[in-house]
DNA sequence: TTATTCAGGATAATCGTTTGCGCAAAATTA
DNA sequence: TAATTTTGCGCAAACGATTATCCTGAATAA
């Protein structure tokens, strides 16, 4: 029924470690004569062979597995990613474990052990919290890490992530060209680094053109919660901006929702840019301009980077 | 560095047979004494003692890992499920290994191999194709298996899904309350059991309402390609319908693009209703009334099935 | 002819757990 | 006191692969 090495070492009269020897293609290595070598191969082959991950795993301390942490799967951002990062990994007979911290600290604590305890071979991750000192031990001591989209500014840890300054920089610059000047920017989380990185596009694109006194930023969450407070507290301001820069696909949600119920509309009374790609935004009404992330790239690069270090031993 | 059984053997005094046995809460069971137990649950706290599960699934068989195969990660609906699931499979002590299809079926097959050799305990999967044979063959002999979203009617494995017929069934009745009578329905994959069961509610519905001469189906993709071409077709047709009930959000999508560009608008023109939810849809304009499928308890129950079966073995 | 070298592969230890079996010493019973 | 049972735990064999080391016979060299 379960095919092993022995079982097939006893059916052949070869030992078990010249079939393990030629079943991992180092045959020549060792010297097995090519009759030997075709012999094991065919019968592995016949009795549809396929070693144990267990076994292996404890003998090399390897297990050509990944671990996925993720803040929150079912983001549609998140999931972009993922699915990209997956694809990938099994295309080089890696397999993945998908952790979700559900945008939890301690929940990552436990996802990390978890996937520690797993011996995964390597990490890649989007860090929820601003402590990069777990990963960077785990990186220095344990297995390779890579971070995607979240990173820390103080880590020596490879990341892959948007430029979110220059996509911020540059949303704020077309929103002034088409004559804007009063644009406020609702934010998400403060403590996340591509926040930060966009709120100073946003800044540094209307200092650059002269209207640093303009500079207006609130907010301090992603989620639809936070977008669709500020912009009902904007709109029930005295001095009403013209322009929205929501960052990110929740904070924009939270905004259309706030302008739909005072009777507004974009873009008649407001205009409106926002971070993070969606399907759904070019069905809207209007169509919402946004800065798309690369989110097939991101994964694919985050993917290659590790199985790169993984590679080079 | 590395804390094993022996290591902690050596330190104590005491053989790594009780000490295993006391971890894993047989200690009653096989008569240690408290004394003993309290020493070793200690010592193993104190020195952060995790196991290898590679040494304990080559040696029990179980991995304690269940395998999640998804057509597509990337999409809404399947992350959202994936995500629940792998909240509730984690918070059981299990662990996810996530497998992306890309809706293909020999894709699939590689993923089914793969998921196997890693020996997971148990495969939840939204199989693509209808090809039932090799997923009933896996739960007869190899390991459980749970069906959600898509499953096989021929087949004797457990599901989850939405009832289908019924949403469908609620949908069009809606519509014909309102007083429409030229309801068309635009299909996704006419293989897909979901869609099939959706067809007969449409189906049904006008049928006991006294229209079953009108009945209307189009399409056979789950696309937004698909839900454009269609709508195209129907607004340049003789007889344009006054409501159009799309089976998925994607197909919905390719359906307002159509109507947009036709420079009609909905609802004034069209009525339109859709299956799946999507949080989008509550901002478009109008917010688009549809039949939302709750995909953290599908997610939820699912896992909950698989891990009952997993106990009760 | 004898000493080396090399081709070709076998042996056995090891990875860290789990678990069937066994075996003392203590407690109980006769 | 002797026989029996119970308590408490250790021994050692798996599980299935990898790999350092060793061995044998033949080919080559001296």
């Amino acid at each position: 029924m379960k095919e092993t090495l022995s079982s097939i070492s006893k059916r052949l009269g070869i030992s078990t470690a010249t079939i393990s020897r030629v079943l991992s293609g180092k045959a020549k290595e060792y010297r097995i004569s090519d009759d030997t070598a075709a012999l094991v191969t065919a019968e592995a082959a016949r009795c549809e062979y396929v070693p144990s991950p267990a076994a292996q795993s404890l003998r090399t301390n390897k297990t050509r597995t990944i671990g996925l942490l993720m803040p929150k799967v079912s983001n549609p951002y998140f999931a972009d990613i993922s699915s990209a990062i997956i694809s990938k990994i099994n295309s080089e007979g890696y397999t993945a474990i998908v952790a979700d911290t559900m945008e939890d600290v301690k929940t990552q604590e436990n996802c990390i052990t978890t996937l520690l305890s797993h011996k995964v071979d390597g990490i890649i991750a989007a860090p929820c919290g601003s402590d990069s000192k777990k990963f960077e031990y785990i990186n220095d001591h344990i297995v390779p890490v890579v971070l995607v989209d979240r990173y820390f500014d103080d880590a020596k840890i490879s990341y892959v992530t948007s430029n979110n300054y220059k996509g911020a920089f540059d949303a704020t610059s077309i929103l002034l060209r088409n004559g804007h000047r009063d644009i406020v920017c609702i934010q998400g989380d403060t403590k996340s680094l591509p926040n930060q990185k966009r709120a100073n596009g946003y800044i540094d694109a209307l200092t650059e053109a002269g209207f640093g006194d303009k500079v207006a930023i609130v907010g301090d969450a992603f989620s639809i919660q936070n977008g669709y407070l500020e912009t009902k507290l904007l709109l029930s301001s005295a001095h009403r901006p013209t322009a929205i820069f929501a960052l990110s696909y929740t904070i924009l949600l939270g905004v259309i929702k706030a302008i739909k119920e005072a009777g507004l509309s974009i873009p008649e009374d407001f205009s409106v840019i926002s971070f993070d790609d969606n399907i759904s935004l070019d069905y809207m009404t209007p169509p919402i301009s946004r800065v798309a992330q690369a989110t097939d790239e991101m994964g694919q690069l985050a993917a290659k980077m590790l199985l790169n270090r993984l590679d080079n031993k």
